[in-house]
DNA sequence: CGCTTTTGACCAGCGC
DNA sequence: GCGCTGGTCAAAAGCG
């Protein structure tokens, strides 16, 4: 994938000024700026497993039109099996990406928070637990190794549940869970042979908040409108 | 009529 | 092994 694609998928899409794009190893979420909430400062940490590290230049592919983008890398500071890099733009929270290695049984999955302070931290990751960072959650999967799909969640402030993220989705479950009182919607990809999957929910304490979790990878670009299908099946192999 | 949503049943993983 | 919980299935209902 080079710039030049980059800049020609965010060409056909016709981004609007306000446009929030996230972008990460999972692939590009366009969003539109009403569904966008509060200015967008996340860090991703761990500990002790994964630590911070300096924020390199955003590839091409994550950047909007005067979309100010943060990257964010980290990787394993004990074994180097497992590397991580996100890419997301202004305008979203993100609250967590789960990220799995091919080479590891592990998953690691790192919450973020208020990044105003991280800013300071300098990558030592002795401070990070001051700083409101979640412990970070590791988990060893049993028995037969389970290739866990790549997901990750994000809350944004809106009135409808079900964001428009250019993609598909068909209801296929809801469920209430404990401690909860908004149930939980189960959507599938409703593109042929495309396994991903994503839920919503409202967050328990704000309901104002809408809580998505995005689960596996397209196999397609997404579907807009009609007349937009030639030029996505190009860039299919850009996507995913 | 075909696609989507609803919803109770079922299943699998996990902790005790 | 058992019970709890979250995730999925699938038949029925809803809707355009």
């Amino acid at each position: 994938m080079g710039s030049d694609e980059s800049s020609q998928w965010m060409l056909n899409h016709k981004f609007e000024e306000q446009d929030l794009i996230i972008s990460s190893e999972l692939g590009v979420f366009p969003f539109h700026a009403n569904f966008a909430s509060l200015p967008m400062l996340g860090n991703i940490c761990s500990q002790p497993l994964i630590k911070t590290t300096t924020l390199p230049p955003p590839p091409p592919n994550c950047l909007a039109a005067d979309s100010p983008a943060l990257t964010l890398s980290h990787h394993s500071n004990q074994k180097e099996d497992l590397i991580t890099t996100s890419h997301f733009a202004a305008g979203s929270q993100i609250l967590a990406l789960q990220t799995s290695s091919p080479s590891s049984n592990y998953w690691a999955w790192g919450e973020l928070s208020d990044c105003m302070s991280m800013k300071r931290s300098g990558g030592d990751d002795h401070h990070h637990h001051h700083l409101g960072v979640s412990a970070m959650k590791m988990k060893k999967i049993k028995g037969r190794r389970k290739v866990r799909e790549p997901r990750f969640c994000f809350k944004t402030m809106s009135d409808v549940d079900v964001l428009d993220d250019g993609y598909k989705w068909r209801k296929y479950g809801q469920k209430v869970v404990k401690n909860t009182q908004h149930p939980r919607s189960y959507y599938r990809c409703t593109q042929d042979n495309c396994r991903v999957k994503k839920r919503v929910e409202r967050l328990a304490d704000d309901p104002r908040m809408v809580i998505t979790t995005y689960e596996g990878r397209h196999i397609h670009s997404p579907s807009h409108d009609e007349d937009d299908s030639q030029a996505s099946a190009q860039l299919n192999n850009f996507f995913w």
